[in-house]
DNA sequence: GTCTATAAATCGATAGAC
DNA sequence: GTCTATCGATTTATAGAC
């Protein structure tokens, strides 16, 4: 089954159009990624299908051979989010045994996915535009959404038995993604004088989850 | 100098009417109040003046007597709950010296005026709906925010000071205050079998800041 | 101070030529 | 697959009667 961008006769049981077929479709790609900056820098609501089509030099007629409407191309863009966030903290615990490296590698995979990975946009997009979801597309999402929050509770409930972390692991897991997702609000990549999304996250590390296995050679060791 | 609403050729110089002259105008306040509920609820770009004015029984151009446009209500709604946090944080404070009473009572306030506070409504439109306000609107409530921030920056300083906390306390101060903000995605008060705001509060700060003073008779110790 | 009525602009989405 | 052209609905905000 080739691509076939937006028939109306095939639902969308799927966000992806199905990795399956290695169809480019470059051109939706190429979309997806100018939405996720712009519902980014603008919001959602706030970012017209006009601006969004002039962003890859179409005229806004042609978006909707690519997407049936706009909400479709949130859920792309939410999809994308999410995939790159699990994959990647997947790879990262899975390079370690001992918890505390697991829960160390894992906070770092998500503080730099969300800062300045290559699905930032995206995830950023997932982690603020929830409310512009109608049910049944919070219905796909929140799947994916679930499955990265039980890597997570996996991860946190081994090193508290390990002794590592001390409470309740569950509220621990939603303070933690809480305290990190936040950053996204004052965090300034490029600002002068300014720290770095890896500094921040080893000094952040430090100081949230002492005890854990610190620095890969960026000059910790005082937090001063 | 009574109340006068909305006449164009007084600028906006405060976001609150003045406080001082004991006017009551409390169709304004009415007003800023159901705002509030409508923002959190659908958010400020989906939330139409439409809406807003039926809700308190009026006619949409109605709406305009009492303020000059749509980003007027977003900043009164915005004034109203940062005002409200400030203001019950400083009690909070003012009630202990010891810094680790401090932190807790702080904690607490925070958590309670965002989860059930009477302003509550009007904290998450401040926190959630930023970039809905135009650069000279932001000016005028940075300020407010900052001296909030200013007021945790202190009492964590303090907590250092004592031991109670480590590391980087401006650090610690955005996680924190992040992991809190966090909740209102998540926490749903009324839900069956679920916890109250004060109880996820109090197995929030055990959590979280172990070894403060904890528990107001709430049933804590153990956080099963 | 609230109403009715509507201006003026913009929105998402569609139709049909090419 | 992209274009032009536009529909129809909806938006914020205004004008003037009462």
């Amino acid at each position: 089954m080739p691509a076939k961008p937006n028939t109306p006769e095939t639902p969308a049981t799927s966000v992806t159009p199905n990795a399956a077929d290695a169809s480019p479709d470059s051109r939706r790609d190429e979309l997806v990624s100018a939405a996720a900056r712009l519902f980014r820098e603008l919001g959602y609501e706030r970012t017209t299908v006009r601006e969004l089509a002039k962003a890859v030099g179409l005229q806004s007629g042609s978006l909707f051979h690519h997407f049936r409407n706009k909400e479709e191309i949130l859920m792309a863009v939410m999809a994308q989010g999410i995939e790159a966030v699990i994959r990647l903290g997947n790879a990262a615990v899975a390079r370690y045994t001992d918890p505390a490296d697991r829960l160390a590698a894992l906070f770092r995979s998500h503080m730099i996915t969300l800062l300045e990975g290559v699905g930032h946009d995206a995830m950023i997009a997932l982690l603020y535009e929830w409310r512009s979801l109608s049910p049944q597309g919070r219905e796909q999402i929140v799947v994916l959404r679930d499955a990265y929050e039980a890597l997570w509770q996996s991860v946190l409930d081994d090193a508290a038995q390990a002794g590592l972390v001390h409470g309740d692991t569950r509220i621990l897991r939603r303070f933690i993604l809480g305290g990190m997702n936040w950053t996204v609000q004052w965090f300034q990549p490029q600002s002068p004088n300014g720290q770095s999304a890896a500094e921040l996250t080893e000094r952040m590390l430090a100081s949230v989850l002492p005890g854990l296995p610190s620095g890969a050679g960026l000059g910790q060791g005082d937090s001063r």
